[in-house]
DNA sequence: GACAAAACAATATGACCATATTGTTTTATG
DNA sequence: CATAAAACAATATGGTCATATTGTTTTGTC
């Protein structure tokens, strides 16, 4: 037996490396897998056994990290956001603080964050998540967290004024939902062009240029 | 067996096109009943059985006239996006064409469109859509032909000048999948109040008001 | 009234899914 | 190195799903 068991290589994997290390690989692995999978058939298509295929895995190591399918949902959902969270805060670094920072921002998040299968995924577990409540009750926290994030990490990035804290709020939530919702419409035909268009307008929109 | 005579009992029938108008009407049960379903529960979540009950019917009537899963899916769409549609024209009409005629028909939208069980139904077979090639394929003309029905009607309600055909599909665009987003992202939380607020913040954003 | 097609109904089928169960290997620590 | 816990693996189970199948009733037309 055994003869296709799918075993790690150990010519990689740290030996001096603890329990917990190789723990916390292999829940980002089938986090990885269960992104993938999500985006590519969406939530409620994606079974186990496919998550566990994708990231090459067996199903017992599964379930011993993720007795539940919402405990996987829920780690996924958290890996994602966490990623989210980091690229603000790499990009807020890169970008320079002229005047069209603003937009420069917009238009880098949509190219590098929605329109990728990680987005996908989230949004696959989002809206499965306003109808399931156990796992609205795990996801709704995780992403009030990531909102409350973002909203600290650019605080000081938009020149604004003294109203600036409300109605940076307002204008990052106004964009991030334009976003989604644009994936969700839009993205159904498969205009690219299109889509960039509607970025360009909502960002000389918001930056008040052009009127 | 049992050969009555049919040829008797006229009064209370419907007296022509009876069996188209029959069937009509039990297409639509059928999908006023799905819509409340994918509403309740999610697109993926719905099974044929559930609405099947929902609508008090017999799994073979349901089959009979929509065949398949595809079939059903399909036409609530339709059905949705067409009352839509009516909708707009409807809303046209009561708005008196002062210049908060915009802000009021984005509020009015939120109100009485966004936040019903039937766009909740359209949510989610949209984004089921995303991820399933064979129900894009229905889905997404029936989309596109949706936003131009409703471009059309909405054309002579903005000012607008020149450009004022491809600012109003921008602006529509926008506003359209801002609600959309936000259904997702903020009304996971549930906080009604936080996104009417968002909507005030778009309407003044969108006129240039306040600014 | 005969007759075919449409409409409606009840049951059957085969696939798939989440998870329970049971067994084996690895790792940390005394 | 003994040993217990953690990690990993293979199989079993009960339920649900979409749809196929087959049978019955209703309706339009000749």
């Amino acid at each position: 037996m055994l003869m296709t068991s799918p075993r790690q290589d150990k010519s990689t994997a740290a030996p001096a490396g603890k329990r917990e290390e190789k723990s916390a690989a292999m829940r980002r692995r089938i986090c990885e897998a269960a992104t993938e999978c999500f985006a590519a058939r969406g939530y409620h298509r994606s079974s186990i056994k496919q998550v566990v295929d994708a990231a090459g895995v067996s199903l017992g190591a599964l379930q011993h990290h993720f007795p539940s399918k919402d405990d996987l949902v829920e780690a996924t959902a958290t890996h994602l956001l966490g990623r989210s969270v980091k690229w603000f805060q790499r990009a807020k670094l890169n970008i320079a603080q002229d005047k069209n920072a603003f937009g420069d921002m917009i238009r880098q998040s949509w190219r590098e964050q929605f329109t990728t299968d990680e987005y996908a995924a989230l949004l696959e577990i989002l809206v499965a998540a306003r109808t399931d409540e156990d796992l609205r009750a795990r996801v709704a926290p995780r992403l009030d967290d990531w909102r409350r994030a973002i909203e600290a990490e650019l605080r000081d990035l938009v020149p604004g004024g003294d109203d600036g804290a409300g109605e940076l709020e307002a204008v990052l939530t106004i964009g991030r939902c334009m976003m989604t919702g644009l994936l969700v419409h839009d993205g159904l035909i498969g205009d690219a062009g299109h889509m960039r268009k509607v970025i360009d307008a909502w960002v000389r929109l918001a930056t008040g240029s052009g009127r």
